[in-house]
Formats: C-alpha cells, sequence, structure tokens
RNA sequence: CUCCCGUUCGUCUAGCCUGGUCUAGGACACAUGGUUUUCAUCCAUGCAACAGGGGUUCGAAUCCCCUACGGGAGGCCA
C-alpha cells in the first residue's frame, strides 16, 4: 500500500447530492489508483444541522455507489475517531499550540487567528462595515490541477465559535494534519479558503498537502453550481427511480474528468487503472441528465434477465402495474420483450404497463393517426377469427396465418400491425409485435380486440 | 465591491504542456434515411465550436497581453 491519504470530509446535511458524490469519487478513484487509504471523515462542527439520519444518508448514498471507505465510521481505524464531534481534545491540544506560538486572541467571546503582517482598518463595501485588516504576504498553493496560485489572505478568523465549537476552516486543517492526509481533493469552492488553510498549516509548522482542486458541477438549466435543490441533484433520486449505481458513477466520472481517449463507457476497474491529476479538466461541467440516461440505458441493456427484472420489480409494484397472485414465467417473458427498449426503469411502467394490466391508457394521437389511413374496425374484425383459431397461439404459426389471410386480401401483411398494436396496447410503440402477441396469450389478445371493435 | 479560477459544437469533451499532421475528432441531444409493421433498440448520414481584440512567429485552438463573459470565495455554514 502506497503512503497516499485523502479523504473525503462531508457535512451531514441529510442530502447526498451530485457535487459531493463527484468529489467523494474523485478521492476514492485516487486512492484506488495509488494503491492508497480513502478516508471518510464526518465534519459535524455544526450542531444546529447534524443528525443521526443525516448521516445514515450519507453513508447510504456512499455504499449505493460502491464507494467504500478504509477508515471511518463503521470501519474504524488508526485514526479516529472519525466524527469532529468526537475530536474536541485534539482540537484543544492544537489550539493551545497556536496559543502558545502566539497567534490566536480572543474577541467577542469567540478564538480568533492572528496572521502576520500590518494592520490597518478600512471601510469593506462588500461587509458594509469598518473592519480590521492584515497585509500579508501571499501564500502560494501549488495546485496539482491549477497549477501555481498565489492569495493574500487579509482577515483574521474565527477558530472557535463564541458556544466554544471549533470552526471550520481550524478543524479541516487539524485533522488532515492528524490524519496524515497527502491529497486534499474537493471543489474549486474552497480554492479560496485555501489561503486559510496554508496559513494554518504554516503556523504548525506543518508542510500542507497536495491540494487538487476540481471543477464545480454547473446546474442543469440556468447559472450557478449545482444545490440540493435543483432538479436532479441528489443521488438518492436517482437511485429510488431505478437508475443503476455503475451507469451514474460512470457519468460523474465523466464530469471534469475523461480517459484522454474516446471511451465513455468503463468499466470501474478501468476507470480506476486510467485515473489521475492530468485527466482532470479545469472548467466546470454542466450536467446532463439526458446523457446520464443514454449511458444507464447502455448499462441497462446489459443486465441479465434476471438483474434486470430483481430491479425492475420494486418500480414496477410502486406504480401499481404488478401486485398479488403475479405469475412469475409471464412477468419474465414480458420483461424481455422490453428489456431492449428500455431506456431507464422509472418510465418501464408506462412501457410494458398494459402487459398487465387491462385498464391501459389509449394514446389518442396513434389512434387519431390510425385512424386516418386505416379502418382499424375492419381490419380487427378480419383478423380476430384468425387469432381466434391459429395453433399454435406462438408468433411464427401467427406471423403465417396472417401473411395468408394478407394475401388472400391482396393486402401487405403490416397493414394489419398498427391497428393490432394500437388495441391491444393503446400505444403507437414497443415490442416486436409478433412475440408480443405470444406472450400476451390468445385470451388476452382476443378479448382486447373484442373489446376495442365493441 | 475585492480577490481567485475558468472559457473548443446546445451539452460532456479530445487536441493546448512539447506551435505545422486540425478543411478541429468523439459522445449525448437534435434532424433525415435504413433495419421490407411500430419503436425509446440497432446502423448510416447530416447539423453544429476554437469568446473577442491585439501581439510573437514563415505558421497559433495551441505561447504572451488586454477585454468580455462564466464560476467561486469573501460567515462565530461547510
Amino acid at each position: 500500500m502506497s503512503d497516499v491519504r485523502v479523504r473525503f470530509a462531508p457535512s451531514p446535511t441529510g442530502f447526498f447530492h451530485i457535487g459531493s458524490a463527484r468529489t467523494a469519487l474523485f478521492n476514492w478513484l485516487y486512492a484506488r489508483h495509488a494503491g492508497g487509504t480513502f478516508v471518510l471523515r464526518i465534519e459535524d462542527t455544526d450542531r444546529a444541522r447534524n443528525t443521526d439520519e443525516s448521516l445514515q444518508v450519507l453513508l447510504d448514498g456512499m455504499r449505493w455507489l460502491g464507494l467504500d471507505w478504509d477508515e471511518g465510521p463503521d470501519a474504524g481505524g488508526d485514526y479516529g475517531p472519525y466524527f469532529q464531534s468526537q475530536r474536541q481534545s485534539i482540537y484543544d491540544t492544537y489550539l493551545k499550540r497556536l496559543h502558545d506560538a502566539g497567534r490566536t486572541y480572543e474577541k467577542d467571546g469567540a478564538i480568533w487567528f492572528k496572521l502576520e503582517g500590518e494592520r490597518y482598518t478600512a471601510y469593506d463595501k462588500f461587509l458594509e462595515a469598518e473592519v480590521e485588516k492584515v497585509k500579508t504576504k501571499p501564500v502560494v498553493i501549488d495546485d496539482l490541477i491549477r497549477g501555481r496560485v498565489e492569495r493574500a489572505e487579509e482577515r483574521d478568523f474565527v477558530l472557535v465559535r463564541k458556544d466554544g465549537s471549533p470552526a471550520f476552516h481550524f478543524v479541516n486543517v487539524v485533522d488532515d494534519i492528524a490524519m496524515r492526509i497527502t491529497h486534499v481533493i474537493r471543489g474549486e469552492d474552497h480554492l479560496s479558503n485555501t489561503s486559510k488553510h496554508v496559513e494554518l498549516f504554516k503556523a504548525f509548522g506543518v508542510e500542507p498537502p497536495k491540494f487538487a482542486h476540481i471543477p464545480l458541477i454547473l446546474k442543469e438549466a440556468g447559472s450557478g453550481k449545482m444545490s440540493k435543490r435543483d432538479k436532479g441533484a441528489l443521488i438518492e433520486e436517482y437511485e429510488s427511480r431505478g437508475f443503476l449505481a455503475a451507469a451514474v458513477r460512470n457519468y460523474i466520472s465523466l464530469l471534469g474528468w475523461n480517459p484522454k481517449d474516446e471511451r465513455e463507457k468503463l468499466d470501474i476497474g478501468e476507470i480506476i487503472e486510467l485515473f489521475d491529476f492530468p485527466g482532470i479538466n479545469k472548467g466546470n461541467s454542466r450536467f446532463d441528465e439526458k446523457k446520464l440516461a443514454a449511458l444507464n440505458a447502455e448499462y441497462l441493456r446489459e443486465l441479465n434477465i434476471e438483474s434486470f427484472t430483481f430491479l425492475a420489480r420494486p418500480l414496477l409494484n410502486e406504480a401499481g402495474v404488478i401486485g398479488e397472485g403475479l405469475d412469475e414465467d409471464y412477468l419474465q417473458a414480458v420483461l424481455t420483450l422490453c428489456q431492449p427498449k428500455a431506456r431507464s426503469l422509472d418510465t418501464l411502467s408506462e412501457l410494458c404497463g398494459y402487459f398487465f394490466r387491462d385498464a391501459y391508457a389509449m394514446d389518442e394521437k396513434t389512434g387519431a393517426k390510425i385512424a386516418k389511413k386505416t379502418d382499424p374496425e375492419a381490419l380487427l374484425a378480419e383478423v380476430l377469427p384468425i387469432l381466434d383459431t391459429v395453433e399454435p397461439f406462438k408468433a411464427d404459426a401467427i406471423k403465417s396465418a396472417l401473411e395468408l389471410h394478407a394475401a388472400a386480401e391482396d393486402q401487405p401483411v403490416f397493414a394489419y400491425f398498427p391497428a393490432l398494436r394500437y388495441a391491444i396496447s393503446g400505444q403507437g410503440g414497443g415490442p416486436d409485435l409478433l412475440p408480443m402477441l405470444e406472450v400476451m396469450g390468445r385470451e388476452r389478445v382476443t378479448a382486447r380486440i373484442r373489446k376495442f371493435i365493441a
């Protein structure tokens, strides 16, 4: 195992969104690529908004995506505890070091970090107040993705809040030191904060880890980075909609990273092998659910029928399409027909619901289209006796019988198809018609046609 | 307002470091056609981009500068 140690340090908010998931994924990928250690650290210093449920959402999301951590909650490790709320004594020790070095002071009941440099007061337009500023020497951040970035911090910041709880910048740096983190891979939204962190590392006399600030994911529509409230932002949503974890993982790995060749569908082993900093982009990327859906469809089609059925069942159940007394063989036969047409599992009930329910909606547009060109009732009346009697009720036999009749009527056989499909499914599209008739069975098919004609 | 980061088809991106092979490649989406029925599958074709301006150079998507635009940060949130 290499000495690479990376961490994903989320704050449990009750959501696990795409941006966080991608940061977690990139950290995990790099750890696996380098043969290092992936640490999961829970940054729960904000007492107001941390609950067990929130933590659970996070851990479930991580597990669903297959991002296993080597150290952290439920995993243990030599650098615990992995909840910041349990690390108070460590923060006390580190705070004392800063205090002894003369780098802290108290103000308004909070403990502040003291920057080094000439002090002056100035009116700050953004804060709309007179504030004390410090002329510091700019710190240099050697970013693995952005190169050399220089930035000067100009205001002291809070280390410990009035209520005694340690604040983000402080605990983040302390833990990265204490947990011997070698690479900090995080969103670019933290780049501006990094000068604070570097000041802290310097005050502790510790060499900072290597930083890699990855581009942000922008919302699909409108401006700004994606946040919890945006459409499609939550990982849990993809899980419940029946997206495949492998597809989601593959898609988000491609947001801001690429394997430098033209492949897009990559299995996780390949991604791990190819993943590295030079492949990471600088520019932000916009989330595109259609592309995710397309990739998901590819993964879906590759599934064997057992896995496909396993995943589809709960969604069909939820949609009320299937229920008690279900014929398993029939379900399997139907899904075998529908799988090649499926783009996502959450629309499967619309795609194939009529196989199970006699009360299916008739798509008016399709009906009008068919009625405009032909007389569907008449065509179906012609065909009904054939379907009543053809033996066996199998695709091939049905096809031959229909062809025979069509020839006698001097019609192409497919003249009957649209009306037939529409009568038994209410739709204009779907699986191949002949196998579909076979699977539905004589009874169901003829009953539906009779009802349609009547 | 200040500081930081970025900018190739509508979107994700290759190419940029190491200037010529780029009439800028792929994918999603879209459009058309095909797969002798349908279709959200499959195949083919098409559409479509180097943000703008100035340099440097024989030559710039590639190097430099400026402008514009986009994003982020500036919390006793993380």
